[in-house]
DNA sequence: GTCTATAATCAGATAGAC
DNA sequence: GTCTATCTGATTATAGAC
């Protein structure tokens, strides 16, 4: 046995592959823009560059295409989890996720959630690796939101279901494309901005 | 002069003003639901109970109808602010303000924002009624935010302008339905929590 | 103004050659 | 797998009778 079976990635592979994440790219891009609805499979076809029915190949249907965006995205925000040091204390561990979960929004990057009713919804709901990745996520984050309530530096009041919504909700927050619009902050600064009055809020804080 | 001018609404004019009241209440809906884009104009008469062609005879096309259904919204929300008493501090009338667009939010009345790229976004830009409108709240807010900054009542770093965002934000942030749907917490429960993390913050506070 | 019926268009999905 | 050409259904909008 010469020839291994591990890294069997052909050539062909390889090609396939970076088209596939060309399309994600894409998409991805389209569904931060304009969301599920307003997105096109035509415009998608267009700024890849191929032909509609070629991604028919690729992706049975708009929603699995979509889909597909969603789950890239998870995966990204799993290995960004990853390479967060341990032993740092919780609530940095949250601030970081949440100013790189802005970053993505602000680089037109964060696809627009869908709306209760979406097909698109429903779609993710009976997606493995989508609810898989948000449940893993969820995890990672809910322990590191009671860890920081234990040692009091999150409001232990709070439901910690509350704050890992509030945390979710953060990463499409309209105010930050409202701020960007106004061009009167670098991202930098809205990402600090939107990052303080969330762990801060907007009143006055002695503390 | 017997006939005075002043309140000469007729009585078809009334039923006129009625069933468009209900046409908009219903856009208002659905828009809540499922966004501008999901949203068809055949459910709409469906569920005013007209006929389709009628709804185009009171409105030009689905932005307009859509933007009438904004606009109503506007005017709502200056109708509240007309009742409150002018004497309140201003940190507890914007506090007020925004219990009360997520009490909206949460009886499925708060239209959700439009996507960047969205023909409803330009006809809302071009329709003077919800430009005033909008203004004119802004204004208001405004006022309020600087009052409550300069009492320190609000955290006087954050630009008004940011604090303004924030507080529109609030009123269409996911975390109310999340929360909802969760079924862990009454509507007037979420409206605490999410207020208190709106104002507070999620950080622990000693004052 | 309201209706039924229909036009016109657009968008998701597919057929079939290469 | 990729393409061109096409199908199919849904959706916005309108014609025309009452």
């Amino acid at each position: 046995m010469v020839t291994r079976n591990a890294p069997k990635i052909s050539f062909k592979e390889q090609m396939l592959q970076a088209r596939e994440d060309a399309i994600i790219a894409a998409v991805n891009r389209l569904l931060a823009e304009k969301g599920f609805e307003a997105m096109t499979v035509d415009e998608v076809a267009a700024e890849v560059g191929i032909a509609k029915a070629s991604l028919y190949k690729h992706f049975p249907s708009k929603e699995d295409l979509a889909a597909a965006a969603m789950v890239s995205v998870m995966h990204r925000a799993q290995a960004f989890l990853d390479t967060l040091p341990a032993d740092a204390p919780p609530i940095d561990q949250l601030r970081t996720v949440v100013a790189w979960t802005m970053g993505l929004k602000l680089a037109g990057e964060m696809p627009s959630l869908p709306s209760q009713n979406s097909t698109l919804r429903t779609a993710l709901m009976g997606n493995k690796a989508y609810m898989d990745g948000l449940m893993e996520v969820s995890d990672r984050l809910g322990a590191w939101i009671e860890a920081a309530q234990a040692q009091g530096a999150l409001n232990p009041k709070l439901p910690s279901i509350a704050v890992l919504y509030t945390l979710f909700a953060r990463a499409c927050d309209p105010v930050l494309e409202f701020l960007k619009m106004s061009e009167l902050h670098s991202d930098e600064e809205i990402i600090a901005l939107v990052l303080s009055t969330c762990f801060d809020g907007l009143s006055a804080r002695s503390n």
